[in-house]
This record gives C-alpha cells, sequence and structure tokens, in this order.
DNA sequence: ACCTTTATGTTCCTGTCTAGAACAAAAACG
DNA sequence: CGTTTTTGTTCTAGACAGGAACATAAAGGT
C-alpha cells in the first residue's frame, strides 16, 4: 500500500475500495449492498457516492424493487465518466477495445499487421480516431517479454529489441504486460480464478507463457520479464531452443512442438493453422495426430507438476492450446501431472483447469490494467 | 491490507507503521528522525510516541547530541515491553531463543534431540522454564513442509505426518514456517536481501529448500507448502528421489548428493559431518573431491538459471551449504547459471550472494514472524 | 383502505485523527 | 551573550467515519 497516513488519504482510499467493487462486482452492486460489502453505514455511503458521482466516476440509477424496504439505486458508470483503452497486438493482427467502469468491454476497431513494429502505427491512428474526451488510460497487451515495461523482445518476428516508448505517445497512463500475463490477470479477474489466493495461468500458443498470481495479482519479477515458464528444462528434451537455452519445457509443449512432431520446422510464427488442423485431427481419432497430442499433454502435466511442487497452487487455468488439450486429454495431464508430484502431495494436488475468458483474455487483462490506473488513489486524487 | 476503514483504523495503520519502523531500521532511530521517516509532523510524533509509551511497547531514551538544535530522544524498546520466543527444530537439535523489538536476538536454551516428536516436549519444558509476563508470541523454524500451517512432514526423519497442534499449547500467537521460507525471511529482513523487491533464497543442506520474496515476504502458496524448488527436474537427473518423483534437482545439489558421489547412500539425515569433510578436502585441492563439489556447484547454476527465466529474481541468496558453493566455485554456479538462462537475459544476469545472516538464519527467521505477530495491528489493537 | 413491518436515505451531532501555527526549550555558533 | 538551528508542546482547525433520530418508500396483513 502506497502512503497512507492522512484521514485524506483514508477517504481516498476507501473511495477507491467502493469503485473497485463495482468494478469488480459480477452483478451490479446497490449502494445499501456496497455498503454492506465494504462495512459502511448508511450515511457515509451518502458521502462516498455523492462525491463520486460529483466527480463523474459514479451514476446512481433507480433499481428494481426487491422484496420489501425502501427502493435503493444501482451504482453504474458515470455517462461521462472515464473509458480506458484496451490493445492487443499479437504476431499477425491487433484489436484496439474500451473498457468502462465495471468491466463491460467493446471492440473499436482490429486488423492484420505485417509483423514489423510498424503496427503502432495503425494502432495509434486507430486510437486517435477513437479518442474522446473521456479516454483517460491506455493498456497493451504484446506477445513477448517486455524488459522494464518499456522493451519488448519477440525473437521468433526478429524483433531484437523494441523500445515502446518511441511508438506511443504519452497522451495517457499506459501500462502494458505481456499476453500470458494478462490473460491470467483476466482469470483472475473475470475467469476461473476469482477468489484464488495463489494460482499459476499457462497461455500455451506456439509455446507456453506463464503467470504466478497471488491473491489476484500477476507477478512481474525484477525487471518485468517474470513468466517464462517454458523456457525451463522441465521435460528432459535434449534439443536447442530458440531461447538459446537447452531443454526448454516448450520444446514439448505447444503448437511449436507439434510440428515439430510432424517434421515440420517450426519458427517465426508460423504453422497455427496447421497445429489446429492436428487438433482436429486427434480429435477425429487420426492415430499420429493423437501421438502428437498425448505427447503434448504428458509433458504440459510433467510441468505442471513440477511448478506445483515449487509453487503450490490453489489452481492452474490454461488458456490457448491448453483449453484444446484439457478437452482432448485432461487424463493424462493429470496422470502425468500426478507423477511429478512429491508423493505427500498428491492426495491434494492442484486443480487444472480451463479459462473461462476464452480467446480474449490478453486484451480483457489490457483493459483491466489499463482501468486500474484509473482506478489506483494517486490518479483518483486528481478527480475527487 | 486488511480492513481500513474508519480512523481508528488509521491510527492503529500508523502506530504500526511506527513500530515497523523502529523494528526494522539497522540502527536506533530518533523521534524526530522517525518523523521525517515516515512523514509525521513533530505534534503527530508526540502522540503517537506518547500513546506507544503508555501502552508499554515503546520507551524514550535521551540521545547523544549531534550538532546544533534541541536534543531529541532515542525510540528504543520499552523495559516491560513484549517479547517474543523463537525455537528452531533441526534434525537432531533444538534451540530456542527472545526477540525484543529492534530485533535484539537472545539465545535462552538449546539441545540435542532424539529424531522424534519428543523434541517438542523438551521445547516446552524450555519455554516454560523461561517464560515472563512479557512473552507475547511464538515463531517455530521446522525442516520440513508444513501443511496448512501446523501438518508437519519430515520424511527423512520418518515423521509421516506431526499435527503442531497437538504438540504446543496456544498459550501465545504461535506462527510457524520451514527453514528455508524463513532463512530467507531473515535475509530480507536483516541480510543480503533487504530493500530487494523479487528475490529468491535456497538453503542447502541435504537437499534444496527455497522460498520466493516478494517485498520481503516469503510465499507459502495455497498449503502453506511453496518452496520445494529442489523437487522440481532440472538438471536431467535420471534417479529416483525420496520425495517420490523422478530427476530432481535435489538429487544433485546438497550434502545427499555430495554423499552419492561417494557411494555412499544418503538419507534420513545423517551425514552432514562428512559432507562436511568433503568440502574441506576440496578446498583444500583433493581432486576427487573436488570434483564432487563442481559436480554440485554446475547442477545447482543450471536450477538457479531456469528459475530465474521463470521467475525473475533480482538477487538469488544462497544459505548453509551453498555459502561453501559461492565461496569455492562461484564461476562453475554463474557459468552454469548463464547457459540455463535465456539468451536475451544474460547481460544481466540476477545477482547470486551468499547469506549474511548466516548459521541462525532459520532461528532468526521465526523470531521475525514471532514478532510480526505482536506488530500485527489486530494484536495491537489490544495493547492500545 | 389502512396500519404495520422492513429496508433504505437523510440530517445532525459526536469522537477521533492529522496538520498548521505559534511558542517554548535546548543545543551549537560566533 | 545574543543568534541560529532543531526539536518538543500546546492549541486550534479541518476532515472523516459512526451513531441516533427521523423521514421515506416499498411489501404484507387485516
Amino acid at each position: 500500500m502506497q502512503q497512507m497516513r492522512t484521514s485524506a488519504d483514508l477517504r481516498i482510499h476507501n473511495q477507491a475500495r467502493l469503485l473497485r467493487a463495482v468494478h469488480d462486482a459480477d452483478e451490479p452492486l446497490t449502494r445499501a449492498g456496497a455498503g454492506r460489502l465494504l462495512g459502511f453505514g448508511r450515511n457515509t455511503m451518502a458521502t462516498l457516492v455523492g462525491e463520486l458521482e460529483a466527480a463523474g466516476l459514479l451514476h446512481e440509477v433507480r433499481a428494481d424493487v426487491a422484496g420489501r424496504g425502501r427502493p435503493t439505486t444501482l451504482l453504474v458508470p458515470h455517462p461521462r465518466g472515464p473509458i480506458a483503452f484496451a490493445a492487443d497486438i499479437r504476431e499477425d493482427s491487433w484489436t484496439l477495445a474500451q473498457i468502462e467502469l465495471g468491466g463491460l468491454l467493446t471492440e473499436l476497431a482490429a486488423g492484420e499487421h505485417d509483423r514489423t513494429p510498424a503496427v503502432f502505427e495503425e494502432l495509434r491512428a486507430a486510437m486517435k480516431r477513437h479518442a474522446t474526451g473521456r479516454t483517460a488510460a491506455l493498456g497493451i497487451a504484446v506477445t513477448g517479454p517486455l524488459r522494464d515495461g518499456h522493451r519488448l523482445h519477440i525473437s521468433h518476428l526478429d524483433w531484437g529489441e523494441v523500445d515502446l516508448r518511441r511508438h506511443l505517445d504519452d497522451e495517457w497512463p499506459t501500462a502494458v504486460g505481456n499476453d500470458a500475463r494478462l490473460a491470467g490477470l483476466a482469470e483472475a479477474r473475470r475467469g476461473a480464478l476469482r477468489r484464488t489466493g495463489t494460482a499459476l495461468h499457462f497461455h500455451i500458443d506456439f509455446d507456453i507463457g506463464g503467470t504466478l498470481l497471488l491473491d489476484g495479482d500477476p507477478q512481474r519479477g525484477a525487471a518485468n520479464i517474470a513468466g517464462e515458464f517454458g523456457h525451463m528444462p522441465l521435460t528432459g528434451s535434449r534439443l536447442r531452443c530458440m531461447c538459446g537455452v537447452h531443454g526448454c519445457w516448450s520444446l514439448d509443449v505447444g503448437t511449436n512442438a507439434l510440428l515439430r512432431h510432424f517434421g515440420r520446422e517450426p519458427g517465426h510464427g508460423r504453422g497455427r493453422e496447421f497445429g489446429r488442423e492436428i487438433v482436429a485431427r486427434a480429435a477425429a481419432g487420426d492415430p499420429e495426430a493423437g501421438r502428437a497430442v498425448d505427447d503434448n499433454a504428458t509433458a504440459l502435466g510433467r510441468g505442471l507438476g513440477a511448478l506445483a511442487n515449487a509453487l503450490d497452487p490453489e489452481a492452474i487455468t490454461l488458456s490457448g492450446l491448453g483449453v484444446d488439450l484439457i478437452r482432448l486429454r485432461r487424463d493424462l495431464i493429470e496422470a502425468a501431472c500426478a507423477d511429478a508430484l512429491m508423493e505427500f502431495r498428491r492426495a491434494t494436488p492442484p486443480r487444472i483447469l480451463a479459462g473461462t475468458v476464452g480467446e480474449i483474455g490478453p486484451l480483457r487483462g489490457a483493459a483491466e490494467i489499463a482501468f486500474d490506473a484509473v482506478l489506483h488513489p494517486d490518479e483518483l486524487r486528481k478527480r475527487l
């Protein structure tokens, strides 16, 4: 917690708690319900909500009456309240969306790109088109490690080091995160990891990216490049990985591993189509594709077990290809995981779940970190 | 942060901040200096310190005058203030100590034990002898995973599952942690990891235990059994580990691995003497011992690199045998670590350091978690 | 139709907390 | 021995959340 010393800090803190509760709620909160949830009396709620309404952050609308008692109001986003941009930049495409208080996500624009950093120009143009006076922050998901929060490395696109600060204006507070981390955040906020204390999320695409979530917070590490779980030698492979290390877990799990099983050289973010085809064939009963998927699932499980020994997650969620692997080979994954778990842990293994946020996980996560900036006490202070 | 809503909570929070600052300070804080550090005016400091003095938590003594201006006071532990017990229970011995505000640690009693849970009886007797009205909390370090914070598994002592709640009274608030986690906490509070955001600590004894420290906080995992980094397959071993898994890192690093190099069967917490002898021989130039230590160091480095890829620590500290390995084979460790680091990380590898707290790390960590209970807002509320 | 019950909103007052200002105190400096 | 510097003390002010009493708006019951 940042500085909290004076009663003014306390007020900001409580306003932030209220807005956070509204933002994170599964269903719209009533004013009375929010008061109960947060422990405020009706008098205090009146002043808090009043101030937030005056600041253009919250709006009250009549709630449908339910049962006895004086009707209360619903706490909804203010019609002129702040909106955040969220962008997801993938190997070959980009998406721009906006999010408002409460989590409503609306797609604004999307496109293909030419696998060069010119994509940032397209994104800036799209933002210029859609920006309004309400736009307050920007969150971006990118598909690679982000050293120090702005130096992007995407080796398989030959982006040696792309400095995001050169490609983006600083018109709004901007937060950036890699896709796996943000997909994990999305699961923690809106998906299968809600109310989970310690969890792991893995986004399996060409290879594996992941994030350790502690009380819903996806960890960043010292230089913002934590999460490369795919580049630990967890499955005994002898191959050299594109990252420069031998034996990486990602050599055996992900679309690249599927391609390699069929003799295709993986790399440069190509072959996703064929990967999907292998999964489809395996689902249809093709034996060779089935073996490729078997190997993938087994290697996945072994790695998950090893990581569970060290990090003791309550649950592990998967997105991307991981969802298919769970659907087709849950047994294999769980058996391999159990084999890799220390004996005394096997009675209570971590739950392994498919993420429920789906394809838009990184975009949703980018939206969340963007809106987090708006709800941050320092930002709030300026509006109140 | 637990509930923080009212101005009374704010006061407790600020009192806790002040006591925490006094406790964590490298040198005794002055009242004026603490005020500057925490951002309080002199008036507020007067009331805060006054209340803490009245509550028997803080005491003011005249400070040596330094330079101009009215002399201020030193903030020291109250002569009748709370004291916490700290205990360290190892495979064959136990220690009881006490800690007071500011971190002063005093050993009270110690002994050997018979490798059965009867050690807890000895410990209770020692505590009964040394308890006074000032005793306020108890922290214990144990050498094994502690499921749910009270179920202790020490497979190599054949302690299948020992429920600590049956062996301890609940006379005081009691906190328990495993030795590696508490050694890491000790480094974060009083050693080489002060002011380090993301760090890893490994305690290398017979095998490897570790902990991930985030802003000084050693992580626990969902069931309090995080930290078994030694039971991930990071070095390609084919052996079966006592934990029930194949290929564990601990098969190649630690005293057990040294023993195995010399054809001795490891296990049951025996052979530490011979392990020390191997280290001494290697230091003296014995080639066979040297090779054993080489292998240990290389395997250590490989594992550290793999973990750094995933967790991106700023620094890694080692205790136990790790201190000897750094002293004798720093180059090998760092080279193996670099080989296991993703290429783009090699320019800025994590610092690998020997812990500076020393042998008493687990005891010091136990003392810290015990005193943390005293400084916790809920406990403080009772005293104010 | 009318009163009761229930839940919520509003108003006013109280207690607590930190900050600011003015002043007092205790040292070093010249 | 007065000045400067730093700290402690006291008193007042401003802000915040809570409690109590009352008002309001619905459903239930007769």
